[in-house]
DNA sequence: TATTGTTATACTCTATAACTATA
DNA sequence: TATAGTTATAGAGTATAACAATA
């Protein structure tokens, strides 16, 4: 495969001292071999999702809402009542790490929270009217990005890579 | 597809307050629904990314190398003399933080610096025999991580996913 | 004038320990 | 005793501006 064995590249520049004749002594590299790195799914994965999350950043920037912004108001919005350790086991997150970023989403009027029916430590966050219409428009929006960020897949290509992806982390 | 309306999940508990045949006031979610966030690959993406990563960062503890590390050593394993500046657009870095990066790896004696043999202002980083040994028992670590993490995964499933993400970002 | 490497620095993200109120 | 939410804080990761040396 791909492997690449470790050798020395496509070496351009030579030597500089007294052996015009033997290998180089230092050696420059023109075009950069990464092959080994891209036989690994983390390497893979790692700049995939960087790279899509540069776009969904910008086209975001409209709602205020940055990736886990938005999946917190997403799974808020398709769970009204979930809890802030719910949402910590669904997304991966730390409680410690939500605090403030539910106080923002309240603050900025996007959720409410009510008193959990059955258990009194727990909170259930809601969407407010507000905060409801605005992830209407970035689900709306992050749904379109979807497609133009995957202008190189087919859709059934694209149906894949969600499905094989789920298999590495569900 | 998958979309899932926006609907109140599986609400368990139910209303308090004086209503007993209308809608719930407040609602509780006994299972979490996702399904609009596993339509995204940036989602997608970023979960499977970190959960190898986690695995990736137990495995290569022994070797003394986070994720960065492993990448910025392989590419100068594999392209001995390559440049600070040829690493930074390669693996997507920004070149004040590798500086430390290569400080630090420089100081372990990992690797050692040169003297670019054509460019005054550029310095080649090369892999010491010791960083060069250490790379041939972290690559095959790596490589081996990968057929256990990808248990879930035919051969030609991990083939297929590799390509998918390629198409992502390069 | 442009580029390589560097310094300093700020900002964000992530992680850990410990506390309170309730179950 | 265990769990939900919180506070404080430390550490890692990522970002920008500006500088010296060389092309």
């Amino acid at each position: 495969m791909a492997h690449a064995a470790p050798s020395p590249a496509k070496s351009t520049t030579s030597l500089t001292l007294a052996n015009q004749a033997s290998l180089p002594v230092v050696s420059a590299v023109d075009q950069v071999d990464t092959s080994y790195l891209q036989t690994l799914l983390g390497y893979n994965a790692r700049r995939a999702a960087l790279t899509i999350i540069e776009g969904f950043l910008e086209r975001m920037a409209e709602f205020g809402l940055r990736p886990v912004d938005f999946s917190v108001m997403s799974v808020i919005q398709h769970n009204p009542g979930v809890t802030s350790r719910q949402l910590c086991a669904a997304l991966n997150l730390l409680p410690p790490n939500l605090v403030g970023l539910v106080q923002s989403l309240e603050a900025r009027g996007l959720i409410h929270r009510q008193p959990h029916p059955t258990d009194g430590r727990a909170v259930g966050l809601h969407p407010t009217s507000k905060g409801s219409a605005l992830m209407q428009k970035a689900e709306q929006a992050a749904t379109d990005l979807e497609v133009a960020r995957s202008a190189r897949l087919t859709s059934a290509q694209r149906k894949t890579l969600l499905e094989l992806l789920q298999k590495i982390y569900l």
